[in-house]
DNA sequence: GTAGTTGTAATCACATTAGTTACAATAAAT
DNA sequence: ATTTATTGTAACTAATGTGATTACAACTAC
């Protein structure tokens, strides 16, 4: 099991924004089309990247906008708002047997493990922000 | 989407057996009652460590024990050996189009963060030993 | 051979995902 | 005011993955 790919497409999303919204109207099939995913799944994630306030998004005429400096967003900022996981990235069984001595003790005892390896890969997602990436892509793009 | 219970149900299932396997015969149904799943999920649990050379099974009369020192398990080898995820934690959206510069440069830019994210949450993982988590069961069931 | 257990296939219900259609609401342009 | 392009959102679908469950052959000690 995996996290979704709502996730890169929130991502794809942002950089195109930001790449493109001096120059064109960011519409969700401008989007869409450079993704590749139906507009729908794009305006779905817009709605999601509106209600945390990073992007401003024009009904009626169209076109989104960044709401925040770049070097103020980072991937775990896309990663908190599009809901990829709901909270807990290792999903437990239900109902270990508390009349087990394994199974009564057996949350005490791991969770703070799996909330530590979820935590150490949240902390890398907050190391990038989008203007870094921007800044990268801009090699790749001068580079092609 | 979350990493799915058959990974901490794999751990419940290694700390039962290596708790209980100087006592008792340790059947999947005995594990199977601790946990709190129907049988079989242990029995497919069971063949994934077996696989891997975590545990041995006795096929016929029953039963299973650790096939290496708990200390040299760690969570990480659980996890690996269980398909919790198959390679990639996070699902990158299909095709990007290669004719917009994002699309075509996405990859390039963004999956080396998102396999770090990856590796930081499992090398957290490669630092608990199964024999560390069994001394801190026996501390909780000291205090019950 | 009996009893208890493993090994494994088959099927089911459920949840999640992403795709898609459809259309009302919005707001600029004319 | 009407037209046009777009957003906002509901509804439905197909595909996939998970875990539960039933069933039974294979195995091994006794």
């Amino acid at each position: 099991m995996k996290i979704t790919s709502r996730f890169t497409i929130a991502v794809h999303t942002m950089l195109a924004i930001y790449t493109f919204q001096n120059k064109y109207k960011v519409t969700s099939d401008f989007i869409a089309s450079s993704v590749n995913v139906n507009p729908v799944v794009i305006r779905r994630t817009l709605q999601n990247l509106k209600a945390a306030k990073l992007v401003d998004i024009k009904a009626g005429i169209g076109g989104a906008t960044l709401a925040k400096n770049a070097a103020d967003i980072t991937l775990y900022d896309i990663y908190s708002v599009v809901d990829c996981i709901n909270e807990n990235l290792f999903n437990f069984h239900d109902n270990p047997n508390p009349d087990c001595p394994v199974g009564k003790n057996i949350h005490s005892v791991l969770d703070k493990h799996l909330t530590a390896a979820q935590t150490a890969m949240e902390n890398e997602l907050k190391n990038v922000t989008l203007e870094y990436l921007s800044n990268q892509l801009k090699i790749y793009i001068n580079n092609n």
